[in-house]
DNA sequence: AGGCGATATATTGCCACGCAATGCATCGTT
DNA sequence: AACGATGCATTGCGTGGCAATATATCGCCT
């Protein structure tokens, strides 16, 4: 059972990871770190003081807008991608595999072990 | 042609690149950039400033040793995996393949197209 | 009615770390 | 002798995750 991914993992890519989660689609900030936490099995757990400013620094960028609403009695603030922002999910998305292919070549030649068998709490 | 990885990224990895490089073979502060710039293809290209702490403090953690040696005509410092510091690869390297399969799963239902060829300047 | 935990958003201050800039010394080549 | 590459090191800046704190509403339990 690894730990919580430290502040430097999720430096990286906490960006990517919230862009997304938008990009399947709309959502406000709570559920984004809910749906990151379960998509994680836990081990990505966002606070409110981390993901927050993600989202206002996403938003002023342009790659994120946002509109309140409290039809469905609690105030919320939700958030989607703009076009511009679907653009930039496909690029983050195109260099972080890139940027794993080139951990993955460093590491490769190790000869470590594997993990046998991924198994994420089920479902 | 994809730019230089960011310092975003670099982050949550550089340890870890630095410790997989050592995990092959000893090697010195000069050599260890050269080979993450080579490795890469460019795209990893650790400055001085942010090589040497990267060793100090690894070394301070006893993760690595270090020896000097002028004895091929260059004052070299060579640095080599200690235990703990071939334990903390594994450690590094298994909790590395977690994190990207997290974010993998949350990639994977966007439907982004994949890369067509790995043709990393070919070699 | 009152209390409490979950929901929901926001901000402040701290700290770690990548990086440009700078410094210094040695080696090989011209 | 001059210059670029090699080789190690440190200082100061900016970025961004995070704990702590603040505020407000909702549902549930007593």
């Amino acid at each position: 059972m690894t730990e919580r991914f430290g502040p430097d993992l999720l430096r990286g890519s906490l960006d990517l990871m919230v862009l997304s989660v938008l990009g399947k689609e709309r959502a406000y900030g709570y559920q984004i770190q809910q749906q990151l936490r379960e998509a994680s099995g836990d081990l990505v757990q966002a606070s409110a003081g981390t993901l927050y400013p993600v989202l206002h620094r996403l938003e002023a960028a342009g790659l994120i807008s946002s509109s309140w609403d409290e039809s469905s009695g609690r105030k919320r603030k939700w958030y989607e991608l703009t076009k511009s922002g679907k653009a930039r999910l496909q690029v983050q998305a195109r260099q972080w595999d890139e940027y794993v292919a080139v951990i993955q070549r460093l590491l490769a030649p190790l000869g470590l072990e594997k993990l046998p068998a991924p198994s994420p709490g089920g479902m």
